[in-house]
RNA sequence: GCGAAAGUGGCGGAACCGGUAGACGCGCGGGUCUUAGAAGCCCGUACCGAAAGGUGUGGGGGUUCGAGUCCCCCCUUUCGCACCA
């Protein structure tokens, strides 16, 4: 063993060791447990950053506890390997995606492998591969097959700098999610997959995940998925045969109803505004609120506007004339594009009354039950009180109302109770050159074909002018869109969409389970053995379309017999970010931290820089730390004990380097002081069986301590997965050490028991070091005379009579009020500490005078003496 | 507006079931070693106070022998959704 601590040494050692001896390839056995231990595959960017290594710390030290707690431990690593930033990278360089992602993986894996995560290296996959993308075809084929999917016009979301559609999720906000372009609406033929038929057990499913996925990410997926229940109603359009439908889930207030408003694109708008005075004008106005929509950034809440359509709706409770609108306001994709507005209910249904003057009726109660006049309201009241001016409902209850309402309509024909979510199709389509195929051809004489499986993949070809605007680059490839159609022989066209990425990542931990399978996308039973995900680590960001899209997959996965489970992920932690401070300079923009000077101006100009909340690191904010920097500085350990010892894994987390120092620092105490054992403890250990008995003070001491750590740490892994707190524990051990070791000092000599009792106090700190820091815990360990990795070593085990205190040190308290402290044996009797406690000189003092009402004791813990 | 989370020393954070607030680390101060420095090792470090003692977990109430922790009201911050009828 050197004397000295050196981490690229010692790293790559390890490192090549590893992988020379498959340590961490796993094979399915099933007399083990198993574990599964995902993080998220990495979108193949061309840098490692600080979040990867934050993720895959985490998930590394989880899997390596697992894996010393006897589990057979699957921990698998992939790429993320389609998308458009590729292939925008492609086209400014000149070269193609395929190059540059191929590139970008090289870079990107040999960049992580220097952090040494414990991966299985053997199952790697990258999702531009036509071994995976091939399945991703399979499927799709199978699901056309059972109408899962289906094609209609719509209009995408369309970012016009990237040139390529967007879905709903991707354009929320009206913006980018990648550039935060503006987005734009184009009417295309999509693409779309039938999620919506499973809203109902997306939704449910989240109930035997509660607990066990972050209640943020579970109340967003509620949240997306907007499941509400009411009714539809129809409306009769005066002097016509044609009625109108609303979705409203609050039936009782229909009494309340002032008019009837329908979304711009509402299909019976052409209809009912025929023939009258208003059709000209109306109809520009809805071309008009159409076309705002669509240019419109949609971060702030529009103005409300509407128009008067001429036409006339019946209420079909009181045969009321209702006039009928158009607004701005009414969303053509929820419920049926049509509302009925109640001003005296609905908020936004108040400020369009009262901006257009349209009068209406008071029909509730407030809730200390008055009726005021819908001439003195302030805002609507959606409360659901007693209902009133609403014929022979007047006086119920809202919810005995709703419900009677709804059965009254559904008997006279003209309502039903019914269901709507938020949720929409999930439109897969992109007219992109770098993703999967879809495998679809066009026949003129048989329509829309699948590629026979045994043509499958259709593989994406290569040398393709990706610099072409509108459209997909493959329409301009005559040798892939010509094809001939698998039916009937004539000639035929090729689909040229390709898949949204979110296919590509909906299954690819279960084809880690069987990743060079090219009979099946897997073999139902290594998916069986290894399925479901015991715990899954990622980011937030993903929190609905990802962890949505791959919950679904399941499902239709579960539908097709390939598994038999709902949920795919059984625990998910969603990691902070690494954060650290910006500075910017009013003349000079971003600076780096060394462009600022200590009292924190501009280097440059002298002007003071403005200081930038802990924010997400980035190349353009000047705040971002490369790792592999870091690596180079302290070692891979020091950076992966850095970012979980800096917080809980949820947690933001402050880039801090005198903290990353500190964590260096602390590896090189561990090896200091077990460098000055290491001889002692390796020399004697031939003769083995040193007493454990009949210890010295400082020698039980660092016993107890050393169970005490291992219980403290093994229950963390085990119910919180604090791992900042592991380390502190581990911390404390290491000063515990330094501690027995100046009571050696002290006595003079070194004795077997001394020997003993550092070898157990050792073996433990290097066991339980190794999640955090593998690399040198692998290290001391073969210096320490053991052959065999750590992998296959055992989790310490805690014994908890050696844990138990003697000696505890008992809070003495005067009403609540600290006084005091008994240091007494743990094994003294409630009664001992009361007499003790009421025997204390301070306690004494502060009851003189005053009587003794009751006195508390806790043991073990506290006296709280209650006087009056 | 709706939903979720969070507010603790100079800083990152501990305190898991209501029971000694501030573990562990950073920073800072002191000592030791050294020709000197660095590193290491040791000690100290919530605030006020010379001390006795007092005050302290965003603010205000409450429950309790006892509240960072539970309940009510308010403030602030972050994140997500946002005209979803």
């Amino acid at each position: 063993m050197k004397e000295k601590y050196f981490p690229q040494e010692i790293e790559q050692k390890w490192q090549r060791r590893w992988a020379d001896e498959k340590t961490f390839e796993v094979k399915e056995d099933p007399g083990r447990p198993e574990f599964y231990c995902l993080e998220m595959l990495a979108y193949t960017s061309g840098r490692a950053h600080i979040g990867h290594v934050s993720n895959y710390s985490i998930g590394d030290a989880l899997a390596w506890y697992k894996r010393m707690r006897g589990f057979n431990v699957l921990h698998p690593f992939g790429w993320d390997a389609f998308g458009q930033p590729a292939e925008t990278a492609a086209i400014k360089d000149g070269t193609d995606p395929e190059a540059f992602t191929r590139s970008a993986i090289a870079t990107m894996k040999s960049q992580l492998q220097r952090m040494g995560i414990s991966y299985d290296w053997s199952r790697e996959i990258a999702t531009c591969d036509p071994e995976y993308y091939k399945w991703n075809q399979w499927f799709f084929i199978r699901m056309f097959e059972r109408g899962m999917l289906y094609r209609k016009l719509s209009p995408v979301n369309w970012c016009p700098k990237e040139d390529i559609s967007l879905s709903n999720e991707q354009a929320s906000g009206g913006v980018c999610w990648r550039c935060g372009t503006p987005v734009i609406q184009k009417e295309l033929m999509q693409w779309f997959a039938r999620i919506t038929d499973y809203a109902d057990q997306l939704l449910e499913g989240l109930d035997q995940l509660e607990g066990k996925w972050p209640d943020r990410v579970i109340a967003m997926q509620r949240n997306w998925i907007g499941k509400s229940r009411g009714a539809h109603v129809r409306f009769e359009i005066a002097d016509t045969i044609d009625s109108v439908t609303v979705f409203t889930t609050r039936i009782d207030t229909i009494f309340g109803t002032n008019a009837i408003i329908l979304a711009p694109e509402h299909p019976l708008l052409a209809k009912i505004v025929e023939g009258k005075v208003q059709h000209d004008e109306v109809l520009a106005f809805a071309d008009e609120l159409k076309r705002e929509k669509r240019g419109g950034v949609q971060t702030e809440e529009q103005e409300k506007k509407g128009m008067f359509t001429g036409g006339y709706a019946i209420n079909p409770f009181n045969r009321e004339r209702l006039p009928i609108w158009i607004a701005n306001f009414v969303l053509m994709e929820y419920g049926t594009g049509a509302i009925m507005a109640v001003p005296s209910g609905d908020e936004r249904d108040f400020e369009f009354s009262r901006k257009y003057a349209i009068p209406f009726r008071q029909i509730k109660l407030t809730a200390d039950g008055r009726e005021i006049p819908p001439d003195e309201m302030q805002e609507a009241d959606e409360s659901w009180t007693i209902t009133v001016n609403s014929g022979q409902w007047s006086g119920l209850a809202s919810e005995e109302a709703n419900r009677l309402m709804t059965e009254y309509a559904e008997a006279n024909g003209f309502g039903q109770g019914a269901i709507t979510y938020k949720l929409r199709d999930w439109g897969i389509s992109r007219q992109r050159y770098w993703g999967t195929p879809v495998p679809m051809i066009h026949c003129p004489t048989d329509g829309i074909v699948p590629v026979p499986d045994d043509q499958l993949p259709v593989v994406l070809p290569k040398g393709v002018n990706l610099a072409v605007s509108g459209g997909s680059p493959l329409d301009h490839v005559p040798e892939y869109v010509n094809t001939t159609c698998p039916k009937c022989g004539g000639p035929a066209l090729r689909d040229t969409d390709t898949m949204d990425t979110f296919v590509d990542s909906n299954w690819y931990y279960h084809r880690y389970c069987d990743p060079h399978n090219d009979a099946q996308p897997f073999d139902a039973a290594k998916v069986a053995y290894w399925l479901p995900v015991d715990q899954y680590i990622g980011g937030i960001e993903h929190a609905v379309m990802h962890l949505i899209y791959t919950r679904y997959w399941n499902r239709v996965m579960r539908d097709f017999g390939l598994v038999q489970f709902d949920e795919p992920v059984t625990r998910l932690l969603t990691q902070g970010m690494i954060v650290k401070e910006s500075y910017r300079c009013p003349e000079h923009e971003w600076l780096f931290p060394e462009e600022v000077t200590a009292d924190k101006t501009c280097k440059f100009c002298g002007r003071p820089v403005q200081i930038g909340r802990l924010e997400k690191m980035s190349k353009s904010k000047k705040n971002a730390v490369d790792p592999i920097e870091m690596i180079n500085i302290h070692g891979a350990d020091a950076l992966r004990l850095f970012v979980l010892f800096a917080g809980p894994p949820e947690k933001d987390k402050e880039w801090s380097d005198s903290g990353f120092d500190g964590a260096a620092r602390y590896l090189q105490r561990v090896w200091r002081i077990a460098y000055k054992w290491q001889s002692r403890i390796v020399g004697a250990s031939s003769d083995g069986g040193e007493p454990l008995s009949d210890l010295k003070d400082y020698q039980r001491q660092l016993r107890r301590r050393v169970h005490q750590i291992v219980r403290a740490i093994t229950e963390n892994f085990e119910e919180r997965l604090h791992l900042n707190t592991c380390i502190s524990s581990l911390m404390e051990l290491t000063n515990e050490i330094y501690a027995f070791d100046q009571a050696v000092e002290k006595s003079g000599e070194v004795t077997a028991a001394d020997v003993a009792v550092a070898r157990e106090a050792f073996e433990a700190l290097i066991r339980m070091l190794a999640p955090f820091a593998p690399h040198i815990s692998e290290e001391l360990r073969e210096s320490f005379g053991h052959q065999e990795s750590l992998a296959f070593a055992r989790w310490p085990e805690f014994d908890a009579e050696l844990a138990r205190e003697e000696q505890i040190e008992v809070a003495v308290q005067v009403n609540g009020k600290l006084r005091s402290r008994l240091f007494t044996s743990a094994e003294a009797s409630d009664d001992e500490l009361r007499q003790a406690a009421l025997a204390d000189e301070k306690v004494t003092a502060a009851t003189a005078g005053k009587d003794v009402v009751k006195v508390i004791v806790i043991p073990r813990k506290l006296v709280n003496v209650v006087v009056k």
